[in-house]
DNA sequence: CTGTTAGCGCATTCAG
DNA sequence: CTGAATGCGCTAACAG
């Protein structure tokens, strides 16, 4: 038997009126310390909750936020990475007491047909987390005026807000790190490079190399795409260069690709760090998993998803706000998969 | 400019009933063909998208289900594990039209507390993952009369519906296994005992040493804590047992467990699977990550996800359905990291 | 300080 | 076959 507004007037003699205004404690709304009391007290004993959804209906307003996963039948939610990014959108919306709906795009062809499904009322913002370039969508969310924010996802649209991590500096100094320990041959185990982190990665790795006067060489640049198989021919590819070219350091952009790479490495018999430094990028969890530990940079999964609500929230509230691009910094973890390059080379 | 119904109805020329009936085909409503492509026609022009939460004041019924996860700070999403059974979850769930909106629990302190929250009416049922017995709250959302299931949790609680894989067969099965590949002092790495996983597999660890006439050993039965430390210290409780009594295999009752099992072999110097074997529970994608790749009992995450869904859909329709629990079955998955033990012992 | 009124956007009777 | 009327449960003016 669901229990209403109305019962709790009824049952403490008063009006509906100022039963929601004791309830919702509203500023400026003056009651008698009596009144309220009673009305608490009738609430408490009946049990009862007020309707979100009605609540909802006259305040246009849900306080629950949409998070749009990567589309496609990946099962982008069982990587570490993003597992570890949504983690920290719960926390940060938790403390923010606002629900997260999740939206995995699964059954959303287009954005023609995904529209209607975020714009129902149902949340009152959107977090898009891509990991490749979804124009089409974006586009079509923002031409909506539904307030977003994208999540890792630099895009070219200057009306997105977005907030990422810098992945230019952060790969500038992974790169610098491993030159520092000795490495002058540091191969780039990129994946596809069509995700969205794989360019300015290799961007901040050109910067350290050109910084340090190290002559950039595109053969050390090993991409395909992000499949266990496609990853052992990209370290293949960087192990069977001439031994004066061969790269003494692997810098994967992205722990996922570490993985693969020690499964290919540990196949081939080489041995990390000894034989070959290994390094990553996130630090999404999985990098502690490893044998040797695997270092890596660390992305702030939590700030990420706190920056990315609070953005939202400042949005949903004042839609004429403009469009920001935050970056966040990343914090380098040295582990046990990197060493100086061994001497006889 | 949000655009309501009535906007449709004026553009089209009709009344907002006959608006309604048309763009949701209801069964058994004769409408004029040519009325029907007007409607349709204007809501379309008009870019028209029925509100979710109108729709839901009305229904009652929001097509939306809440997933609540473990409380605590350790971030359960984070874990294998859970990214897989919330994922077969999402995926269940968008097939059959359904929202999910999580509850990460980290703000709830008690039953009295997360009810509210639980029956707002923001979603119309309870998917509940707990990795431990969490009796008050679940007896409350069974008082109150929530739709709910729960999942890899069995409850003592009879009014509890419940889907979880068959932990005995899965246990006895894989104990079969090793059994059968010539080990006899099977070692147990139990983590935290109190997880609802343990003790059932635990049993069918039992049922299979007991049908092949191998006697238990309490000793081969390590337990502590799920944390990194308290696993190397479990393993190291077994491996300093007496020569006869010391296990060749190590059956960890988690792929999580594994993981840090596998730490603690590679940091003491013992080779896997040469000269120690390791098995590992759930197949949750970590397991093939490791080097050798783990031995492991697959957990079938989509069928999970289905099964709960498809219960608590009903549960909602017809709140007086019974209580059911069912099981699913695990597949063993033979790996690299088990071989038979060596013959000089 | 409190009660009354008027919708929020929609589904659903019930008449015509 | 279609229109008008009613109310879901609640908040937000506006009167008293």
């Amino acid at each position: 038997v669901p229990i209403s507004i109305r019962d709790v007037a009824a049952s403490a003699g008063v009006s509906l009126g100022t039963v929601s205004k004791v309830l919702n404690e509203r500023a400026g709304a003056q009651i008698a310390p009596e009144t309220r009391e009673r009305v608490r007290r009738a609430a408490r004993e009946l049990g009862y909750h007020p309707s979100a959804v009605a609540r909802a209906l006259v305040r246009k307003q849900m306080d629950t936020l949409g998070l749009v996963l990567p589309p496609g039948s990946t099962s982008p939610i069982r990587a570490p990475f993003f597992s570890a990014l949504v983690d920290g959108i719960f926390q940060a919306a938790a403390e923010r007491r606002q629900n997260i709906t999740v939206f995995t795009g699964h059954r959303w062809r287009n954005a023609q047909e995904s529209l209607p499904y975020y714009r129902d009322g149902r949340c009152d913002g959107l977090l898009l987390c891509f990991q490749l370039p979804e124009s089409d969508i974006v586009t079509a969310l923002l031409d909506a005026r539904i307030p977003m924010v994208t999540l890792n996802d630099i895009h070219d649209d200057p009306r997105a807000t977005t907030v990422d991590v810098d992945n230019i500096a952060g790969a500038r100094e992974m790169t610098a790190y491993l030159l520092s320990i000795g490495h002058r041959n540091i191969g780039l185990i990129c994946g596809l490079a069509s995700l969205n982190f794989v360019a300015p990665r290799i961007e901040g790795y050109k910067r350290a190399l050109s910084a340090a006067g190290v002559p950039f060489d595109p053969a050390l640049v090993a991409a395909g795409e992000s499949t266990r198989r496609s990853i052992a021919e990209q370290v293949d590819t960087l192990l069977t260069l001439p031994i004066a070219r061969r790269p003494t350091a692997l810098f994967c952009l992205s722990d996922g690709l570490a993985t693969d790479t020690f499964i290919a490495l540990a196949a081939r018999g080489v041995r990390i760090p000894q034989e070959i430094s290994v390094a990553g990028f996130n630090d999404d969890g999985s990098a502690s998993w490893h044998e040797p530990p695997l270092t890596t940079m660390r992305q702030p999964f939590v700030d990420l998803g706190e920056r990315a609500i609070d953005l939202l929230i400042e949005r949903i509230k004042d839609p004429s706000l403009p469009a920001v691009v935050e970056f966040l910094k990343t914090e380098l973890v040295v582990r046990g998969s990197t060493a100086p390059p061994a001497v006889t080379r």
